[in-house]
DNA sequence: GTTCCTGCAAAGGTTTTGCACCATA
DNA sequence: TATGGTGCAAAACCTTTGCAGGAAC
């Protein structure tokens, strides 16, 4: 029950390797948090994390956790996704593929991720014409998947 | 000084007849909170909600502010908008118009709603192609305004 | 050996809840 | 008058920060 996990993930290795670059030291409860998140790969919140870590017997503190999360954010290596009341969710920004956005299922919380071109000229002409400089940006979709969305349109008059 | 503001806004007058046919009583706190969101009708912090308020001599307690802005929400009158880290803003749901989006300024905070019919063809579009029957979806646009942006480009070296 | 990372604990800010009082219908 | 709204205060929640000890370079 040692640390089985090959860098086989992408996103893990490139993080360990950004990590070093910037001279950050590999310690204990960091890399348990790269190797979970590129274990898990989804939009999780800093409890989980803590939580679930907890439960593997990897045991990080909330405060590594958490300082663990923000110096990944600083690095590019994570994104910060704030979905409204709840806590922040963090997911992975993987190297070489482009940014992307969310649809979320409501139903079953299922979520996909998408890119799309013709989205993204038209934020770009919005950009310009809001007169921002905009330099970010994101889009969520919420609905029901087609699973959901076939299968149960029911309950709830 | 008393309540001067006559309900000229279409928003307040409809939130006023929303909270009427839902049984609500309309005391004073709640009332001062839908008159201000009215009068302001821009994305406003909870907090903001309370300070602005007290300035006004309305002094409604944080509790009461929370509670109307929950109703309101409740009663689809308001949207909470999730900026991220940042604590929620609330805003109004006008209910003629359609929905729309907003470009923040991270330096100022300057929030900027817009709405842009190629930007919805686009989403439309991705809400097909991803198998979802979406329906809703939020767009955010980060970046610097353009007088933030025009001013200072500077320090941090 | 030095520096950074870690964990515990306590503080910070935001939002919620309990309870007694008061205003509305 | 009865019900629900209000305010104060305290709690809960998530997140950050200080400090002493330990690990990595």
């Amino acid at each position: 029950m040692v640390r089985r996990v090959a860098r086989t993930d992408p996103w893990t290795a490139h993080a360990h390797e950004v990590l070093a670059r910037h001279g950050h030291r590999s310690g204990g409860a960091r890399s348990a948090v790269v190797d979970f998140l590129g274990r898990e790969g989804g939009c999780l919140t800093a409890d989980e994390v803590v939580a679930r870590l907890r439960a593997e017997g990897g045991g990080a503190g909330p405060a590594s956790v958490y300082r663990a999360l923000s110096l990944l954010s600083e690095l590019g290596l994570l994104h910060r996704a704030g979905v409204g009341d709840s806590p922040v969710r963090y997911e992975l920004v993987h190297p070489e593929e482009g940014h992307h956005h969310h649809v979320v299922c409501e139903r079953c919380g299922r979520t996909v991720t998408f890119t799309d071109p013709q989205l993204e000229a038209a934020i770009e002409a919005v950009s310009d014409r809001v007169g921002y400089v905009v330099d970010s940006h994101d889009v969520t979709l919420r609905g029901a998947c087609s699973r959901c969305a076939g299968a149960g349109a029911v309950s709830a008059s």
